[in-house]
DNA sequence: ATGGTAGCGCTGCTA
């Protein structure tokens, strides 16, 4: 089963391109973010036509997120439930049952400046991601968090340091964040495939930076045990970031193996 | 040099 991430910065403008991206890369399940578009304006008919199932949590303006899939969809559910939300009332979270896994489509704030509202709140949000999981569901489910992070988790991550000093998606407490999920019992499946690549999912739209690999990894597939073991393969479609009209993210692709 | 680009939606915010 392939299963991939995509912040597509706005559905709407992005359409063609997701579409095309379907048909080529052909994942199972495609987790979106960054949708901006409202529940009723979400292209599920469109995506009905390529042979996809797809669900959606959208607010309109900003945020939203969704899961398609051609491996069915099942138990859909939104938010963190009876849980707090330190950023209530947007859509960042999405969940269903795809082809025998749990998936969890997610958009992390961003946090905007170090020690702001927006920051405290982000690493709040984290928090409860990791509250919402660990209530319910276990390690030993087969389920994948995948999104945008909006956390570089190692310095390997970004393109340099000093550029990122004193700035969010890098500081010690939202890599925290990030270690507490993995405490919990996920893995980063990029990272464990390759342990010393520079490999980023991110470029800023800015200042040529994608073309000068100045990059930063805050895409994530986040997995459990019993789906880390079954990781065949695992990459960043770089090609998906070039062109007319790129989204500012490029997907995250991992391949499992079918269950033992 | 606090820059630069894209999307939303129409003035300035968010990333």
């Amino acid at each position: 089963m392939r299963i991939a991430t995509w912040n597509v910065n706005s559905l709407k403008a992005r359409l063609p391109r997701v579409e095309e991206w379907l048909a080529g890369a052909q994942p199972d399940v495609l987790c979106l973010q960054e949708t901006k578009c409202t529940d009723k304006a979400f292209p599920a008919l469109t995506f009905a036509a390529l042979g996809y199932d797809a669900v959606h949590h959208g607010q309109g303006q900003w945020n939203g997120v969704a899961i398609l899939s051609r491996v069915g969809i099942s138990d859909v559910t939104h938010g963190f439930g009876a849980l707090d939300d330190p950023y209530d009332g947007e859509a960042r979270l999405i969940a269903a049952t795809c082809g025998g896994v749990r998936i969890v489509s997610v958009y992390v704030p961003n946090g905007r400046e170090v020690d702001t509202d927006h920051y405290v709140r982000k690493l709040a949000w984290l928090g409860q991601l990791r509250a919402w999981l660990q209530a319910g569901a276990a390690p030993t489910d087969p389920l994948a968090v995948l999104g945008d992070f909006n956390v570089a988790p190692d310095d390997r991550d970004v393109w340099s340091v000093a550029a990122f000093a004193g700035s969010t998606h890098v500081t010690p407490a939202e890599r925290a964040a990030i270690g507490a999920l993995c405490d919990w019992g996920l893995v980063d499946a990029f990272r464990a495939r390759y342990p010393d690549d520079r490999l980023y999912s991110y470029w800023d739209y800015r200042r040529g930076d994608f073309h000068q690999h100045r990059g930063m990894r805050i895409d994530l597939v986040l997995v459990t045990a019993p789906l880390a073991e079954r990781v065949t393969w695992a990459v960043v479609d770089r090609n998906a970031r070039k062109g007319q009209q790129p989204s500012d993210h490029a997907p995250v692709v991992v391949d499992l193996a079918d269950p033992a």
